[in-house]
DNA sequence: TAATATTCATTGCATTTGCAACGATGTCAA
DNA sequence: TTGACATCGTTGCAAATGCAATGAATATTA
Protein backbone atom coordinates (compact mmCIF):
# COMPACT_ATOMS: atom_id res chain seq x y z
CA UNK A 1 0.00 0.00 0.00
CA UNK A 2 2.35 2.88 -1.36
CA UNK A 3 1.85 6.12 0.36
CA UNK A 4 1.60 9.01 -1.31
CA UNK A 5 4.50 11.45 -1.09
CA UNK A 6 4.06 14.94 0.43
CA UNK A 7 2.21 17.23 -1.49
CA UNK A 8 1.31 21.04 -1.67
CA UNK A 9 -1.69 21.81 -4.20
CA UNK A 10 -1.07 25.60 -2.78
CA UNK A 11 2.21 25.71 -4.98
CA UNK A 12 0.84 23.82 -7.64
CA UNK A 13 1.55 26.32 -10.81
CA UNK A 14 -1.10 25.33 -13.12
CA UNK A 15 -3.78 25.47 -9.97
CA UNK A 16 -2.77 28.35 -8.71
CA UNK A 17 -2.88 30.13 -12.17
CA UNK A 18 -6.31 28.76 -12.67
CA UNK A 19 -7.86 29.86 -8.97
CA UNK A 20 -6.23 33.29 -9.71
CA UNK A 21 -7.30 33.31 -13.08
CA UNK A 22 -10.81 32.55 -12.31
CA UNK A 23 -11.23 34.59 -9.19
CA UNK A 24 -10.20 37.89 -11.53
CA UNK A 25 -12.24 36.75 -14.25
CA UNK A 26 -15.46 36.54 -12.49
CA UNK A 27 -15.27 39.47 -10.44
CA UNK A 28 -14.91 41.28 -13.36
CA UNK A 29 -18.00 39.46 -15.05
CA UNK A 30 -19.83 40.34 -12.12
CA UNK A 31 -19.30 44.49 -13.01
CA UNK A 32 -19.78 43.24 -17.15
CA UNK A 33 -22.77 41.94 -16.00
CA UNK A 34 -24.36 44.57 -13.99
CA UNK A 35 -23.45 47.39 -15.86
CA UNK A 36 -23.28 46.13 -19.32
CA UNK A 37 -25.68 43.45 -19.41
CA UNK A 38 -22.67 41.42 -21.35
CA UNK A 39 -21.25 37.88 -20.22
CA UNK A 40 -16.95 37.22 -20.41
CA UNK A 41 -17.37 35.85 -24.19
CA UNK A 42 -18.78 38.88 -25.27
CA UNK A 43 -17.03 41.54 -23.76
CA UNK A 44 -13.50 39.42 -25.09
CA UNK A 45 -15.25 39.99 -28.56
CA UNK A 46 -16.27 43.61 -28.25
CA UNK A 47 -12.48 44.52 -26.75
CA UNK A 48 -11.65 42.42 -30.03
CA UNK A 49 -13.25 44.21 -32.13
CA UNK A 50 -12.26 47.83 -30.63
CA UNK A 51 -9.09 46.70 -31.95
CA UNK A 52 -10.12 45.40 -35.28
CA UNK A 53 -13.48 45.64 -36.53
CA UNK A 54 -15.08 43.39 -38.95
CA UNK A 55 -13.62 40.58 -38.72
CA UNK A 56 -14.76 37.00 -39.05
CA UNK A 57 -15.81 34.37 -36.37
CA UNK A 58 -12.62 32.45 -37.33
CA UNK A 59 -10.42 35.58 -36.70
CA UNK A 60 -12.09 35.22 -33.40
CA UNK A 61 -11.45 31.75 -32.66
CA UNK A 62 -7.97 32.11 -33.79
CA UNK A 63 -7.11 35.22 -32.04
CA UNK A 64 -8.64 35.47 -28.77
CA UNK A 65 -8.99 31.72 -28.16
CA UNK A 66 -12.21 30.89 -28.04
CA UNK A 67 -13.55 27.66 -29.11
CA UNK A 68 -15.65 28.97 -32.42
CA UNK A 69 -19.00 27.73 -31.46
CA UNK A 70 -18.46 30.11 -28.50
CA UNK A 71 -17.67 32.62 -30.54
CA UNK A 72 -20.61 32.15 -32.87
CA UNK A 73 -23.12 31.98 -30.26
CA UNK A 74 -21.53 34.83 -28.38
CA UNK A 75 -21.75 36.87 -31.40
CA UNK A 76 -25.18 36.29 -31.94
CA UNK A 77 -26.33 37.05 -28.75
CA UNK A 78 -24.35 40.80 -29.36
CA UNK A 79 -26.21 41.16 -32.86
CA UNK A 80 -29.71 40.47 -30.60
CA UNK A 81 -28.45 42.97 -28.01
CA UNK A 82 -27.90 45.74 -30.77
CA UNK A 83 -23.95 45.84 -30.09
CA UNK A 84 -22.45 44.23 -33.76
CA UNK A 85 -24.11 43.33 -36.91
CA UNK A 86 -23.21 40.41 -39.03
CA UNK A 87 -22.44 41.36 -42.84
CA UNK A 88 -21.70 38.72 -45.54
CA UNK A 89 -18.07 39.16 -46.65
CA UNK A 90 -18.12 40.24 -50.16
CA UNK A 91 -15.20 38.38 -51.74
CA UNK A 92 -15.47 35.41 -49.82
CA UNK A 93 -19.39 34.60 -48.90
CA UNK A 94 -18.52 31.72 -45.93
CA UNK A 95 -16.75 34.66 -44.19
CA UNK A 96 -18.48 37.14 -41.97
CA UNK A 97 -17.70 40.44 -41.04
CA UNK A 98 -18.92 40.96 -37.33
CA UNK A 99 -18.87 45.07 -36.61
CA UNK A 100 -19.53 47.19 -34.37
CA UNK A 101 -22.73 49.02 -33.88
CA UNK A 102 -23.25 53.11 -32.74
CA UNK A 103 -24.51 51.28 -29.79
CA UNK A 104 -21.35 48.56 -29.43
CA UNK A 105 -19.14 51.74 -30.13
CA UNK A 106 -21.06 53.63 -27.41
CA UNK A 107 -20.75 50.74 -24.85
CA UNK A 108 -17.36 50.19 -25.82
CA UNK A 109 -16.22 53.98 -25.28
CA UNK A 110 -17.76 53.15 -21.87
CA UNK A 111 -16.42 49.94 -20.88
CA UNK A 112 -12.72 50.56 -21.93
CA UNK A 113 -11.01 53.15 -19.46
CA UNK A 114 -12.38 51.09 -16.75
CA UNK A 115 -10.63 48.15 -18.31
CA UNK A 116 -7.94 50.29 -18.39
CA UNK A 117 -7.93 51.95 -15.06
CA UNK A 118 -8.71 48.35 -13.42
CA UNK A 119 -5.20 47.14 -15.30
CA UNK A 120 -3.64 50.18 -13.97
CA UNK A 121 -4.58 49.80 -10.08
CA UNK A 122 -3.53 46.07 -11.04
CA UNK A 123 -0.05 47.16 -12.15
CA UNK A 124 0.48 49.72 -9.60
CA UNK A 125 -0.12 47.04 -6.95
CA UNK A 126 1.98 44.19 -8.36
CA UNK A 127 4.77 46.87 -9.24
CA UNK A 128 8.31 45.67 -10.30
CA UNK A 129 6.59 42.13 -10.75
CA UNK A 130 4.14 43.05 -12.98
CA UNK A 131 6.66 43.04 -16.20
CA UNK A 132 7.85 39.50 -15.02
CA UNK A 133 4.52 38.55 -14.38
CA UNK A 134 3.97 39.21 -18.04
CA UNK A 135 7.10 37.58 -18.94
CA UNK A 136 6.32 34.21 -17.37
CA UNK A 137 2.71 34.23 -19.17
CA UNK A 138 4.15 34.59 -22.41
CA UNK A 139 6.58 31.87 -21.32
CA UNK A 140 4.25 29.36 -20.09
CA UNK A 141 2.61 29.75 -23.38
CA UNK A 142 5.43 29.01 -25.26
CA UNK A 143 6.48 26.13 -23.72
CA UNK A 144 2.93 24.68 -23.05
CA UNK A 145 1.84 25.20 -26.56
CA UNK A 146 4.91 23.26 -28.65
CA UNK B 1 -21.36 58.32 -32.34
CA UNK B 2 -18.18 57.84 -29.65
CA UNK B 3 -15.18 56.17 -31.50
CA UNK B 4 -13.87 53.72 -28.65
CA UNK B 5 -10.46 54.20 -27.43
CA UNK B 6 -7.56 52.14 -28.78
CA UNK B 7 -7.22 48.76 -26.83
CA UNK B 8 -5.21 46.02 -26.66
CA UNK B 9 -6.52 42.88 -25.58
CA UNK B 10 -3.61 40.64 -25.34
CA UNK B 11 -2.22 42.83 -22.86
CA UNK B 12 -5.27 43.07 -20.91
CA UNK B 13 -4.02 41.04 -17.78
CA UNK B 14 -7.66 38.97 -16.70
CA UNK B 15 -7.55 38.00 -20.03
CA UNK B 16 -3.96 36.85 -20.93
CA UNK B 17 -4.29 35.07 -17.01
CA UNK B 18 -7.49 33.45 -17.97
CA UNK B 19 -6.10 31.64 -21.25
CA UNK B 20 -2.91 30.90 -19.86
CA UNK B 21 -4.46 29.09 -17.12
CA UNK B 22 -7.02 27.39 -19.38
CA UNK B 23 -4.37 25.67 -21.86
CA UNK B 24 -2.39 25.00 -19.13
CA UNK B 25 -4.98 23.30 -17.00
CA UNK B 26 -6.58 21.96 -20.37
CA UNK B 27 -3.16 20.03 -21.18
CA UNK B 28 -2.61 18.72 -17.87
CA UNK B 29 -6.32 17.58 -17.76
CA UNK B 30 -5.75 15.85 -21.32
CA UNK B 31 -2.66 13.46 -19.71
CA UNK B 32 -4.95 12.86 -16.37
CA UNK B 33 -7.78 11.63 -18.59
CA UNK B 34 -5.82 9.81 -20.63
CA UNK B 35 -3.57 8.15 -18.29
CA UNK B 36 -5.79 8.21 -15.28
CA UNK B 37 -9.09 8.49 -16.48
CA UNK B 38 -10.01 11.42 -13.70
CA UNK B 39 -11.15 15.12 -14.63
CA UNK B 40 -9.59 18.24 -12.85
CA UNK B 41 -11.92 18.26 -10.11
CA UNK B 42 -11.24 14.71 -9.73
CA UNK B 43 -7.46 15.08 -9.74
CA UNK B 44 -7.96 18.33 -7.49
CA UNK B 45 -9.66 16.36 -4.70
CA UNK B 46 -7.49 13.91 -4.28
CA UNK B 47 -3.87 16.00 -4.51
CA UNK B 48 -6.26 17.61 -2.03
CA UNK B 49 -6.74 14.66 0.07
CA UNK B 50 -2.48 13.85 -0.40
CA UNK B 51 -2.17 16.36 1.70
CA UNK B 52 -4.79 16.49 4.45
CA UNK B 53 -6.86 13.26 4.46
CA UNK B 54 -10.13 12.49 5.80
CA UNK B 55 -11.59 16.08 4.52
CA UNK B 56 -15.13 16.87 4.69
CA UNK B 57 -16.52 18.42 1.40
CA UNK B 58 -16.90 21.37 2.70
CA UNK B 59 -13.13 21.73 3.61
CA UNK B 60 -12.59 20.92 0.08
CA UNK B 61 -14.68 23.78 -0.98
CA UNK B 62 -12.94 26.66 1.36
CA UNK B 63 -9.90 25.04 1.08
CA UNK B 64 -9.24 24.49 -3.15
CA UNK B 65 -11.59 27.10 -3.98
CA UNK B 66 -14.27 24.86 -5.65
CA UNK B 67 -17.90 25.41 -5.52
CA UNK B 68 -19.45 22.47 -3.20
CA UNK B 69 -21.61 20.82 -5.89
CA UNK B 70 -18.67 20.53 -8.01
CA UNK B 71 -17.11 18.91 -4.94
CA UNK B 72 -19.67 16.67 -4.35
CA UNK B 73 -20.19 15.05 -7.43
CA UNK B 74 -16.56 14.96 -7.95
CA UNK B 75 -15.90 13.57 -4.35
CA UNK B 76 -19.04 10.88 -6.07
CA UNK B 77 -17.37 10.09 -8.96
CA UNK B 78 -14.08 9.33 -7.21
CA UNK B 79 -15.80 6.99 -4.87
CA UNK B 80 -17.54 5.07 -8.30
CA UNK B 81 -13.81 4.80 -9.34
CA UNK B 82 -13.19 2.81 -5.91
CA UNK B 83 -10.25 5.78 -5.44
CA UNK B 84 -12.20 7.21 -2.27
CA UNK B 85 -14.49 6.44 0.17
CA UNK B 86 -16.81 8.33 2.00
CA UNK B 87 -17.78 8.05 5.59
CA UNK B 88 -19.89 9.76 8.42
CA UNK B 89 -18.65 11.95 10.89
CA UNK B 90 -18.98 10.24 14.62
CA UNK B 91 -19.27 14.10 16.06
CA UNK B 92 -21.14 16.11 13.43
CA UNK B 93 -23.39 13.30 11.14
CA UNK B 94 -23.47 16.06 8.58
CA UNK B 95 -20.25 16.38 8.11
CA UNK B 96 -18.19 13.72 5.73
CA UNK B 97 -14.99 11.91 5.57
CA UNK B 98 -13.43 11.65 2.54
CA UNK B 99 -10.68 9.43 2.50
CA UNK B 100 -8.22 7.49 -0.25
CA UNK B 101 -8.57 4.06 -1.09
CA UNK B 102 -5.68 1.95 -1.27
CA UNK B 103 -6.38 2.16 -5.15
CA UNK B 104 -6.48 5.72 -4.81
CA UNK B 105 -3.01 5.90 -3.06
CA UNK B 106 -1.67 3.55 -5.35
CA UNK B 107 -2.50 6.34 -8.39
CA UNK B 108 -1.32 9.45 -6.76
CA UNK B 109 1.76 7.49 -5.84
CA UNK B 110 2.22 7.63 -9.87
CA UNK B 111 0.70 10.84 -10.65
CA UNK B 112 2.47 12.85 -8.10
CA UNK B 113 6.02 12.51 -9.47
CA UNK B 114 4.80 13.46 -12.11
CA UNK B 115 3.15 16.90 -11.31
CA UNK B 116 6.12 17.81 -9.55
CA UNK B 117 8.15 17.01 -12.00
CA UNK B 118 5.94 18.95 -14.40
CA UNK B 119 6.03 22.18 -12.16
CA UNK B 120 9.95 21.60 -11.53
CA UNK B 121 10.26 21.77 -15.81
CA UNK B 122 8.08 24.88 -15.58
CA UNK B 123 10.24 26.81 -12.89
CA UNK B 124 13.41 25.95 -14.51
CA UNK B 125 12.14 27.56 -17.79
CA UNK B 126 11.03 30.28 -16.09
CA UNK B 127 13.86 30.79 -14.34
CA UNK B 128 14.10 33.80 -12.25
CA UNK B 129 10.57 35.15 -12.83
CA UNK B 130 9.33 31.71 -11.31
CA UNK B 131 8.81 33.19 -8.01
CA UNK B 132 8.03 37.00 -9.02
CA UNK B 133 4.95 35.22 -10.57
CA UNK B 134 4.39 33.00 -7.62
CA UNK B 135 4.20 36.78 -5.71
CA UNK B 136 2.14 38.17 -8.29
CA UNK B 137 -0.42 35.55 -8.41
CA UNK B 138 -0.55 35.96 -4.27
CA UNK B 139 -0.87 40.09 -4.27
CA UNK B 140 -3.34 39.45 -7.26
CA UNK B 141 -5.25 37.23 -5.04
CA UNK B 142 -5.00 39.74 -1.84
CA UNK B 143 -6.47 42.76 -4.34
CA UNK B 144 -9.24 41.17 -5.71
CA UNK B 145 -10.47 39.31 -2.53
CA UNK B 146 -10.79 42.26 -0.78
C1' DT C 1 -14.98 21.31 -66.62
C1' DA C 2 -16.24 18.07 -63.24
C1' DA C 3 -15.43 15.79 -59.15
C1' DT C 4 -13.36 15.94 -54.73
C1' DA C 5 -11.69 18.16 -50.77
C1' DT C 6 -11.44 22.07 -47.67
C1' DT C 7 -13.08 26.04 -45.08
C1' DC C 8 -16.53 28.73 -42.54
C1' DA C 9 -20.40 29.42 -39.49
C1' DT C 10 -24.15 27.22 -37.28
C1' DT C 11 -26.57 23.75 -34.75
C1' DG C 12 -27.70 19.24 -32.20
C1' DC C 13 -26.40 16.76 -28.42
C1' DA C 14 -24.28 15.19 -24.32
C1' DT C 15 -21.64 16.86 -20.47
C1' DT C 16 -20.41 20.24 -17.10
C1' DT C 17 -21.44 24.03 -14.36
C1' DG C 18 -23.62 27.28 -10.90
C1' DC C 19 -27.44 28.41 -8.21
C1' DA C 20 -31.31 27.61 -5.43
C1' DA C 21 -34.02 24.46 -2.91
C1' DC C 22 -34.26 20.47 -0.01
C1' DG C 23 -33.85 16.98 3.79
C1' DA C 24 -31.13 15.73 7.57
C1' DT C 25 -28.55 17.09 11.37
C1' DG C 26 -26.86 20.21 14.78
C1' DT C 27 -26.88 24.72 17.64
C1' DC C 28 -28.78 28.09 20.50
C1' DA C 29 -31.86 30.67 23.23
C1' DA C 30 -36.36 31.24 25.34
C1' DT D 1 -37.28 20.90 26.39
C1' DT D 2 -38.69 22.87 22.42
C1' DG D 3 -38.90 25.79 18.61
C1' DA D 4 -36.35 28.83 15.49
C1' DC D 5 -32.22 29.13 13.02
C1' DA D 6 -27.81 27.52 10.83
C1' DT D 7 -24.91 24.17 8.45
C1' DC D 8 -23.76 20.11 5.52
C1' DG D 9 -24.17 17.41 1.46
C1' DT D 10 -27.15 16.30 -2.41
C1' DT D 11 -30.08 17.14 -6.24
C1' DG D 12 -33.20 19.58 -9.81
C1' DC D 13 -32.91 22.67 -13.23
C1' DA D 14 -31.46 25.99 -16.50
C1' DA D 15 -27.53 27.92 -18.77
C1' DA D 16 -22.93 27.37 -20.68
C1' DT D 17 -19.60 24.50 -22.89
C1' DG D 18 -17.07 21.33 -26.23
C1' DC D 19 -17.33 18.30 -29.91
C1' DA D 20 -19.01 16.38 -34.00
C1' DA D 21 -21.99 16.78 -37.84
C1' DT D 22 -24.20 19.72 -41.19
C1' DG D 23 -24.92 22.84 -45.12
C1' DA D 24 -23.17 26.47 -47.92
C1' DA D 25 -19.28 28.40 -50.33
C1' DT D 26 -14.72 28.08 -52.16
C1' DA D 27 -10.28 25.67 -53.59
C1' DT D 28 -7.97 22.10 -55.70
C1' DT D 29 -6.96 18.65 -58.84
C1' DA D 30 -7.72 15.14 -62.31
Amino acid sequence: MPKPPAFDLDSFLPYRLSVVAQRLSDNLARHYRAEFGISTPEWRILAHLAQSDGVSVRDIEQRIDMEKSKASRAASKLVAKGLVTKTANADDRRLLHLTLTPKGQTLLAALLPRAEAFQADLRKALGADADALMRALDNILKIDTP
